[in-house]
DNA sequence: TATTGTTATACTCTATAACTATA
DNA sequence: TATAGTTATAGAGTATAACAATA
């Protein structure tokens, strides 16, 4: 099999293996915890940060976010009771995000099942050298994209 | 490093370059043809059909789509002459989609760039070893995956 | 002047249920 | 009875620009 047809095969692997697993993760996540795969991902970022606070703009920058965006999903969060947003004590302009004890339980709540579905759906078709070869592909091509996507300092400079 | 880690490894880096690669192909078709990915995607599957032509249903299972959704992006695909309706002669509840001249147009024009976004983000940074090893891992993943997904037939029985 | 975060607003997309027409 | 497709509608999410407050 020639070069390109390789290529051709792992793009098109790539992509709808990314769809289908979105796609288990979000129903997973909705029955199990009753929240978005973007809540889980912002829920995780805090419950592993020290003492559970991140800025705003530091979240939004580990996501794919306008700030915009980030304001209405804390919104969402913390009318669900799982995030309190307070003021920042050394930057009067900056609002800390905390997640709350029942946001600890709802992540927690949805953390097995995800694993599973990763499990189950991504790791339990690969020997160890095989997956050993992904992890090493799969962050070369990651630290190669993140090379070339603006960062979001920068897309916050073009845009609002 | 053991398995744990190298799992752990894999799915973030799969995560996170498969939301930088969907950045960087919206940006890149938006500006180059004027459609989003879905669009470009459903005019491909048109473009590689006999004659250009589709079925709507078989158009909608292609995707993740629920017919409604369908429904909506063809009537914008129609509304910008990428695409016509009309009516199936084989069953006279059916209709089918046929890509125009100025939707192949379209298509042509979005490509190009396309595979050079693939190309120079994800392969450049594999030799041929490495990219072989990876479309069969990224393949057994997707048929695993899609084992373990609802059909589009289900997913039609179960909702509208 | 630049940065932080929110708000108002408009837009895109998606899904559900109800509906029509045909098989 | 089941299938094909549309429509009405409502909801989730996103981004832009304008804004207030602080650095």
């Amino acid at each position: 099999m020639d070069r390109a047809t390789r290529r051709s095969e792992a793009y098109f692997a790539f992509v709808e293996a990314g769809s289908l697993l979105q796609q288990l993760m979000e129903d997973q996540l909705r029955s199990d915890a009753n929240i978005s795969y973007l809540q889980f991902f912002l829920l995780g970022r805090l419950a592993e940060a020290p003492e559970g606070r991140m800025r705003m703009t530091d979240l939004a920058d580990s996501t794919v976010h306008s700030r915009s965006g980030l304001t209405y999903q804390a919104g969402q969060l913390e009318k669900a009771g799982l995030i309190q947003r307070v003021p920042s004590p050394d930057d009067e302009r900056s609002v800390i995000a905390v997640i709350t004890d029942a946001g600890r339980d709802t992540f927690a709540r949805g953390l097995p099942g995800h694993l599973d579905v990763v499990d189950k759906g991504m790791f339990s078709v690969l020997d160890d050298q095989q997956l050993d070869a992904l992890a090493t592909s799969l962050t070369a091509i990651r630290d190669r994209l993140r090379s070339q996507a603006p960062s979001a300092a920068q897309r916050r400079k073009n845009r609002g």
